[in-house]
DNA sequence: TTTCATGTAACTTTGTATGTTACGATTCGA
DNA sequence: TCGAATCGTAACATACAAAGTTACATGAAA
């Protein structure tokens, strides 16, 4: 199944954000994420819409953050997704009106609602501040091999 | 994003087989699960392998369940579909050069690891004999409603 | 006023689950 | 032995969603 990689895509972009001084186009976001500058726009307008992210249009305009870093979690962030399905796997029919079936909807949806509880506070105790001081450490850790 | 239904479909099958004196013919499980015949030998053929059920040509063939229904968990059926993907979410990319991705990767990584074993123990404790028994109660409930 | 940027609609490409067709192989019963 | 029933499987078709692409309008700065 194809996977849906806007999460990890945007955390990307938000990191490489962080790291950079003043805005950063489209078309830049892209290329270090190499993927299309639409792409970019269109994702990065849904953390727009959640106050995350601000654009400017014209010269010297681009993507910029707006949020605090201590306090956007991985959830936030999800959630200005769309909150996407998380799981690949499912039930063949929804609201099934075979009994079996619906036994058998009754026992996965349990599963899957606990995993997913799981997975959504796990996203919830991460924020990007998290991330940034991970990528600060593993960048001391490869200059220090180097040495 | 579309959905892998084979579990869901696969549990439905064995329920009806369960419930059913005598081999099950593809066409009739294809039936009762509103699918395909060729489908359905395509996924039963992965328990047989995996010594769940067997199968029969000719006439009066069809399917049966060889296994103990108190020992078949979703888990073990999970197994013999192929171990799926379980997540409709994911990284960009799976070995990144960017220590940035990397620690977006890491982090997504923990959590979507969490969350599968979870779900993977979920599925270990449940099994085709509970599922039968959960059914049986939704009858007995629908009964009495009617009565 | 030209250039650089986002905003967005529309369309294309690609990957994957599922569905379908076709036919061979096997088994049973008449 | 023959024919109908049934699985086994390859090959192809369909459906759908994520991501990519094109095109052009809009707005801001030099």
């Amino acid at each position: 199944m194809k996977r849906d990689s806007r999460l990890s895509s945007v955390l990307h972009a938000l990191l490489h954000m962080a790291d950079h001084d003043g805005p950063m186009t489209s078309e830049a976001l892209a290329c270090c994420m190499s993927t299309n500058p639409v792409v970019v726009r269109r994702t990065m307008g849904l953390l727009r819409k959640a106050g995350m992210v601000s654009s400017e249009r014209g010269h010297s305009g681009g993507w910029r953050i707006t949020g605090d870093l201590n306090r956007i979690t991985l959830r936030d962030l999800h959630d200005a997704l769309g909150e996407p399905a998380v799981f690949a796997i499912g039930n063949k029919t929804e609201a099934p009106e075979c009994l079996v079936e619906q036994a058998v909807n009754a026992a996965l949806d349990d599963a899957f609602a606990e995993a997913e509880a799981l997975l959504l506070s796990r996203f919830q105790n991460v924020t990007l501040a998290d991330l940034a001081a991970n990528f600060s450490r593993r960048f001391a850790e490869r200059r220090q091999t180097k040495d």
